[in-house]
DNA sequence: GTCTATAATGGGATAGAC
DNA sequence: GTCTATCCCATTATAGAC
């Protein structure tokens, strides 16, 4: 995380205490900023509100991020580190299937719910046709994608799954986990209330299961009907 | 259409000629107008872009269009407006519920197929949570989806199709249907063209309807395997 | 109705003192 | 590393001639 260049080590507390103040201001402003990006989109964040919200000067900001461009790329980039991260489940395609598919939803929904800003600075960028994150969405996000939609293939080939079309599946699943971050105030304006709840995500991530495990044929072991 | 408050009938010809002009040259405004938002929000887009491809200078835009907000909240009625006419094939609970879905399914579908930007246009103002249009979606929207929930209620209170939770049913047809037009950028990527075809549209088509009366466990009867 | 000119604002970015 | 001051540009919007 931290660079490693320290040049000074004789004086570690007070450098170290220094880095440490350093990447905690970073963090503030990241924190803030993939807040504001999310609620005005790029164009509409301005840095002198990211600054404001993280407690420093416009200009003090622009020490830390030299401009706004790089601040957006740098919060585009930590977005995808931690989705990245989260969604490495599908690379046991040994495990059943219907695990794996559930597993694969509940940390998609769990990223929606914990990560709601993240989830819609993405977004944005996507629907305005990734102008400024294209290259790093064709070379982190695709391959991603395409590795897991591979494994939906193989699971048709070996007759694990019903045979469906892989691509659209994974399409779809990505559509209805996202939806309950970007699309979640449209969602609490339908359920009149303020944001959504835990027990909406609960809600959903039941019905998405049953709605991906109906369509593979996969015997659906969620809750309510035990056998006996 | 046009309003019908002429003054001088005896030059019909003229000023009628002159009321389809400005017609013609307002809707080819907002043509421009809910391209250019989509492509870089509300803040993003700049009436010098939209005048520019509209063949038209930025004041004599304005002329039209007096403010960029007004403009703005023009395109967003008229996208609210299109799709709304659309969408009311619900209003026939009497049919068959798996015909229904097909058909709200294919409706929404082809909304995103044929207007993506204003398809684009709805979701950035819903992801920014609403700011400028809140409204509106809490007057035209949510009393719509509201009364689509009710029926997918009261088909499953009649034994009509089994029990699920109906808002989130509606709220995944709405996220699966409306991701490819949002989302149509990556999903080209993942598919490696320049955009998405007819064909795309028409396997999605057949995914989600596949997966949405499995749940509902209507018997699909779309395509491949006819009774003989 | 369309043009030129121009106000008025806001925001990104830089320079330099401390 | 943080602050003050300032530059520079894009953009919305208005005024007024034709």
């Amino acid at each position: 995380m931290a660079s490693d260049k320290s040049p000074a080590p004789q004086l570690k507390s007070a450098s170290g205490r220094r880095l440490q103040n350093r990447d905690r201001l970073e963090s503030d402003i990241l924190l803030q900023a993939v807040r504001v990006f999310a609620e005005s989109g790029y164009e509409g964040a301005s840095i002198a509100t990211i600054a404001e919200r993280a407690g420093l000067s416009k200009q003090n900001l622009m020490y830390y991020f030299p401009s706004k461009q790089q601040l957006y790329q740098r919060v585009l980039d930590d977005v995808l580190d931690d989705w990245l991260a989260r969604m490495d489940l599908l690379a046991h395609p040994d495990d059943e299937p219907g695990d794996v598919l559930r597993a694969y939803i509940s940390a998609k929904l769990r990223f929606s719910r914990e990560q709601p800003w993240a989830s819609r600075v993405y977004a944005l960028e996507v629907i305005n046709g990734a102008p400024l994150y294209g290259g790093q969405i064709r070379d982190r996000v695709v391959p991603l994608l395409r590795k897991d939609i591979a494994v939906f293939e193989q699971w048709i080939a070996a007759g694990r799954i019903a045979p469906v079309n892989a691509t659209h599946l994974m399409f779809t699943i990505w559509a209805m986990t996202q939806s309950y971050a970007d699309f979640s105030a449209q969602m609490a304006l339908v359920l009149d209330r303020k944001q959504l709840l835990r027990r909406d995500f609960d809600e959903a991530e039941q019905l998405i299961t049953r709605m991906v495990l109906a369509v593979v044929a996969v015997p659906d072991l969620t809750g309510e009907k035990k056998p006996p």
